[in-house]
RNA sequence: GCCCCUAUAGCCCAAUGGCAGAGGCAGUCGACUUAAAAUCGACACAGUGUGGGUUCGAGUCCCACUAGGGGCACCA
C-alpha cells in the first residue's frame, strides 16, 4: 500500500485496520478455551502443527485459513472451541541447517518458532495461546520417553537386527518415507540396505484393528485417505502350508493366497537374504555354496531402483535341496531368489508357475516345469508365458478336482488343517515401525545398556533424559549417533546393578512426537502427567482435524496406532484420535508445486503486504473446494480485497442504531438475510467454504442494492444484513469483520457475537414459479399458489399455448406432476 | 499391473435426479469525473470430455472409453 494519500475515515485501509485490531485482540483473548466455569459445549478443532523450517509459507496460509473457518464457525455457534497450536520441532532439517551453518540446531529451531509465532499472530489465527507446545522442549519429550517405556513394558517396543535403508553418503538410516524412488531425499544418493540392530514399535500387532476401525471413520474422513490406509496396511487372506524339507527336522512354512493351487507347485523359493537360505545352503556342495555366496553379494549390492524395475529378469540359485509337497508327496527343488522378500510372510513361497506370473517368469528363466491345476479356458501358460490367475475349475488336483477356485480354497484349508499340515492365515503389507534414528536432534531413547543387566529402562524419576548440548559434538553423519560422542552424557551407572553402563545413543523418529501431541494440548505444561485423564475425557478425541494429504498414511496411521495402545493402557476411553478429517489441497503456482528449483515460489509475506491478511485468507477459502489444489496464478487476491472493501463500505453506510427493531425492515432484504442464514451453516459444516463465501457476496450485493435503492441506509433490514455479513465474514476476514462491527456501533469481539438461526417464517412463500417441460425440455413457466393441487397444476399446464404448441400432433403418454413446481409431459 | 479421484463459459468454480449459473476473475458497454483511478450499474459468453444405458426427466445414477491427477506395486 502506498501512503501518499492518507485514506479518509470512509475508506477501507487494510494496513491501518490490521495495526489497530491486533493489540485489542491480545487483550480480549476471544479464543481462550480453558476459562473456569465456561459453560459452552466443548469442541476440539486441531490444525496439523507445523515444522519450524523457516517462516510460514503459502501452504501454511491455506491450512490455517481453512482451520480457522471451522474453528471460528463453532465459536460463532456458541461452542467453547479448543484450537491449540504447537511445533513439531525435532528433526533432520534443523540438524542439516546446523551442520551447514555450524550452528546449534536448537537456536535455529527456536528462532524459526518465534518467527512463525509472530506470523501466526499477524495472520490472525484463532489459536488458544495458552495451549502451546514445542516437541523439542524437555517438558514435552519427557513424555515421549514415558510413552516409549510404557510400550517397552508392554512388549510393544523391541530391538531387532534387520536390513534397513541406508544412505551411504549421509551415513545414516533412513525411514521408508525418506527414500524417494530409491534415492535419499536429502542428497539423491542411491539407498542401499544395511543390517543393523534398531528399535521398533510393534504396529503389526494392531494391524487388524487399524484396518477394521477405518470403517468407523467412513463418511467423516476423505475416502481417499481411508483407501490409502487400507492399501498401506494391505491385509491378504490365504493359508500357511508346511513343507517337509529333506534333511531338515523342522518343516518350512510358506504363506499363499492361492492354497487351491497347491497341486500346481513345482518348486519352492526362499528369499536370498533370509537366514533360511543361508541355513539351507550350508549343507550343499562347495560349488553351490560359492554360487550362492556370489548371488547373495550381488543381491546385497542391488538397490531399490534396480529391484523395482518392472522388466527385470528373474534370477536365482538352485540350493540343491528339496521340499515335499504335503498333498502329493512330490519333490520340489528349492531355489534362493531376490524376488521373494525376507520380511513378508515367512520369507519363503511355494511356486505355482501356471497361476502366478512371477513364478512363471522364474520357471521360464530356470527351465522348470509348469503344471496347470485351474482350468480357466485360456491357453497353456507354459506356451503363452502368461500365467492364468482368474476363476476356473480345478484339475490335476486330487480331491479338489471339479471345484471352483473359491470352493477349492476352503476345501484345501480343511484338508490341511485336518492333517496338521497347514491352516488359514493372513498377512499384512504393514511392517513394524522402525523408530531409531542415528541423529542428534530428537528424543533420546530412555534405555541404558549394561554389560550385566542388558537393556535397562531409565527409571521414571530420572526422566527426562535430556539431550546434551550440541556444543563440542560432531553432528556430521558418520553412521552412528552423534550422541555417542557426548562422553559425559553417555556413561552412566546402571540403574539396576550400579555398574558402568551406557545410554542408548539413538533418538526417536519424530513421528513418535507427533503421534500423540493432540493429547498433550490438554495440559501442555504439566510435569505430573502426559495428559490428565479427566481432561481427555472432556475434550478428546479431536472433533475436527485439518491438514495436508501428505500425512494421509504415516502420521495418521501412527497416531491411530498410539491412540489404540493408550486406550489399551487404560489412559483414554476412545480408540480413534480424529473423529473428522479435512485434507486441504496444496497451493501451486502455474500448475506445479512451489519449489526453489522451479523458481515459482510465491512469498506469503509479499502477498500479505500487497493484499492484506484478510484478502489472502479469503482467497484461500474462496478459490474452490478445500481439498482441491489452488493455483495461485488462477485466483485473485486483488478481487478478494475489492470485495472486502465493498462489504466494509456497506457497513459504513448503515445509519440506524444498534438494537433497532428489525421486524419493520425491508421485506426483500430480510428474506435475503434469512435465506443466507439458513444456507450458510450447512455449507460451512460440509466444508463448502467457497460456496459460503459466494453466499456472503450475494448478501452484500443485496445489501448494496437496498442501501442505494428504495430501502435506504436507515432501513432496519439494512442493519440486520450488515451485521450478519460482519459476523459471517469474521470466519474468513477477521480484521475487516471486526472493523465493520465497530462501524456498526459495537464493542470489539465480532468473533464472539454469535450467528443466529434463520427466521424461517420470513421465507414462507405464497406463490412459486412452476415450470412445464415437454419431454424434459422447458416449454413454459408461470406463477402459481404454493398449495396448488396436482390436478389444478396439470390443467393449467395443459392450457398453456406454448405447451400445446410443443406437444403438437404427438400423443401424450404420461404426465408427471410435482406440485407446485413442475409438470413434465411425455409424448410419443 | 491393481485401486481411487477429477472433467461444467476464456479462467476459478456453483447447481436435494427437475429452468445449466450462485459467486468471482478476465472482457465489453454505460453512469460518475476535465481526465484517469476507485466506485456504481448493465451486458455478453458454455449445453456440462466422448459413446452408450437407466428414467417422464441426467451435469448429477450405471457401463465403456479418453485425458489429467493420486495411491500401492516382485507383498506370494
Amino acid at each position: 500500500m502506498t501512503e501518499q494519500n492518507a485514506p479518509a475515515e470512509s475508506e477501507y485501509d487494510v494496513s491501518a485496520i490490521q495495526d489497530k485490531w491486533l493489540p485489542i485482540w491480545d487483550e480480549l483473548r476471544p479464543f481462550a478455551s480453558g476459562n473456569a466455569g465456561d459453560a459452552r459445549p466443548k469442541k476440539y478443532v486441531l490444525d496439523m502443527f507445523p515444522y519450524p523450517s523457516g517462516d510460514l509459507h503459502m501452504g501454511h496460509a491455506e491450512a490455517y485459513a481453512l482451520g480457522d473457518v471451522i474453528s471460528r464457525y463453532w465459536v460463532q455457534k456458541g461452542f467453547n472451541v479448543m484450537h491449540p497450536i504447537g511445533w513439531d520441532s525435532f528433526g533432520l532439517p534443523a540438524e542439516n541447517a546446523a551442520i551447514k551453518r555450524g550452528l546449534d540446531p536448537k537456536g535455529w529451531t527456536y528462532d524459526n518458532i518465534a518467527q512463525q509465532r509472530s506470523s501466526m499472530r499477524r495472520y490472525a489465527c484463532s489459536f488458544d495461546w495458552d495451549r502451546v507446545l514445542v516437541t523439542s522442549d524437555p517438558i514435552y519429550y519427557r513424555w515421549n520417553q514415558w510413552l516409549f517405556l510404557e510400550f517397552y513394558n508392554k512388549g510393544l517396543a523391541y530391538r531387532k537386527n534387520s536390513n534397513v535403508n541406508w544412505c551411504p553418503s549421509c551415513q545414516t538410516v533412513l525411514a521408508n518415507e525418506q527414500v524417494v524412488q530409491g534415492l535419499c531425499e536429502r542428497c539423491d544418493s542411491v539407498v542401499t540396505k544395511k543390517a543393523l540392530t534398531q528399535w521398533y514399535f510393534k504396529v503389526t500387532e494392531y494391524a487388524d484393528r487399524l484396518l477394521d476401525d477405518l470403517d468407523t471413520l467412513e463418511g467423516n474422513w476423505p475416502s481417499k485417505v481411508l483407501s490409502m490406509q487400507r492399501n498401506w496396511i494391505g491385509r491378504s487372506y490365504g493359508a500357511d502350508v508346511d513343507f517337509v524339507i529333506e534333511g531338515r527336522t523342522e518343516p518350512v512354512t510358506v504363506f499363499t493366497t492361492r492354497p487351491d493351487t497347491l497341486f500346481g507347485a513345482t518348486f519352492m523359493v526362499v528369499a536370498a537374504d533370509s537366514a533360511l537360505a543361508t541355513e539351507l545352503v550350508a549343507g550343499a556342495d562347495e560349488s553351490i555354496r560359492a554360487e550362492f555366496a556370489a548371488y547373495l553379494e550381488m543381491v546385497k549390492q542391488s538397490n531399490d531402483i534396480e529391484r523395482l524395475a518392472t522388466d527385470r529378469p528373474k534370477t536365482g540359485v538352485n540350493l540343491g535341496r528339496f521340499a515335499i509337497n504335503p498333498v502329493n508327496g512330490e519333490k520340489l527343488p528349492i531355489f534362493a531368489s531376490d524376488y521373494v522378500l525376507a520380511d513378508y510372510g515367512h520369507g519363503a513361497i511355494m511356486a505355482v508357475p501356471a497361476h502366478d506370473q512371477r513364478d512363471l517368469d522364474f520357471a521360464k528363466a530356470m527351465g522348470l516345469p509348469v503344471q496347470v491345476v485351474v482350468d480357466t479356458d485360456e491357453e497353456d501358460p507354459a506356451v503363452t508365458g502368461v500365467a492364468t490367475t482368474g476363476e476356473g475349475v480345478l484339475v490335476n488336483s486330487g480331491a479338489l478336482n471339479g471345484l471352483s477356485k473359491t470352493d477349492a480354497i476352503n476345501k484345501i484349508a480343511e484338508i490341511l488343517e485336518a492333517d496338521g499340515k497347514g491352516k488359514k492365515a493372513k498377512n499384512f503389507r504393514l511392517r513394524d515401525w522402525l523408530i531409531s534414528r542415528q541423529r542428534y536432534w530428537g528424543t533420546p531413547i530412555p534405555i541404558i545398556h549394561c554389560a550385566n543387566c542388558g537393556e535397562v529402562p531409565v527409571p521414571q524419576d530420572q526422566l527426562p533424559v535430556e539431550l546434551p548440548s550440541a556444543e563440542g559434538l560432531d553432528l556430521k553423519p558418520k553412521g552412528t549417533s552423534p550422541l555417542g560422542g557426548a562422553t559425559e552424557w553417555l556413561n552412566v551407572a546402571c540403574p539396576k546393578c550400579g555398574g558402568a553402563a551406557q545410554r542408548d545413543t539413538d533418538t526417536m523418529d519424530t513421528f513418535v512426537d507427533s503421534s500423540w501431541y493432540f493429547l498433550r494440548f490438554l495440559s501442555p505444561n504439566s510435569t505430573e502427567v502426559a495428559f490428565p485423564k479427566d481432561e481427555a475425557a472432556a475434550w478428546a478425541p479431536v472433533d475436527q482435524y485439518v491438514g495436508g494429504v501428505t500425512h494421509a498414511i504415516l502420521h495418521l496411521l501412527y497416531a491411530r496406532f498410539i491412540t489404540k495402545v493408550l486406550h489399551d493402557l487404560g489412559q483414554i476411553d476412545f480408540e480413534e484420535p480424529f473423529t473428522r478429517l479435512l485434507n486441504q489441497g496444496m497451493v501451486l503456482m502455474n500448475g506445479s508445486a512451489m519449489s526453489k528449483s522451479r523458481g515459482n515460489i510465491v512469498a506469503l509475506s509479499e502477498q500479505l503486504d500487497e493484499h492484506g491478511v484478510d484478502a489472502v485468507r479469503l482467497t484461500m477459502s474462496f478459490a474452490g473446494p478445500p481439498e482441491d489444489d489452488i493455483d495461485w496464478a488462477d485466483v485473485s487476491p486483488a478481487g478478494a480485497a475489492k470485495f472486502l472493501a465493498r462489504a466494509w463500505r456497506a457497513a459504513n453506510d448503515v445509519t440506524s442504531e444498534p438494537g433497532v427493531a428489525v421486524a419493520t425492515g425491508n421485506r426483500e432484504l430480510r428474506k435475503a438475510t434469512h435465506t443466507f442464514l439458513r444456507d450458510f451453516g450447512p455449507l460451512i459444516e460440509g466444508f463448502k467454504f467457497n460456496v459460503g463465501v459466494a453466499k456472503i457476496m450475494e448478501l452484500v450485493n443485496a445489501l448494496r442494492k437496498a442501501i442505494d435503492g428504495e430501502a435506504g441506509s436507515a432501513d432496519p433490514a439494512v442493519r440486520e444484513a450488515a451485521e450478519i455479513v460482519a459476523k459471517s465474514l469474521s470466519l474468513f476476514a477477521p480484521y475487516t469483520a471486526e472493523d465493520m462491527w465497530q462501524k456498526l456501533g459495537y464493542e470489539p469481539g465480532v468473533a464472539l457475537a454469535g450467528l443466529p438461526d434463520a427466521d424461517l417464517s420470513l421465507l414462507v412463500e405464497s406463490s412459486v414459479v412452476a415450470i412445464v417441460q415437454v419431454d424434459g425440455k422447458l416449454r413454459d413457466k408461470f406463477e402459481v399458489a404454493v398449495d396448488i393441487t396436482e390436478d389444478e397444476l396439470r390443467a393449467k399446464a395443459m392450457s398453456s399455448d406454448a405447451v400445446l404448441r410443443a406437444i403438437g400432433e404427438k400423443t401424450v403418454v404420461n404426465t408427471i406432476v410435482r406440485a407446485p413446481k413442475l409438470v413434465n409431459i411425455a409424448t410419443k
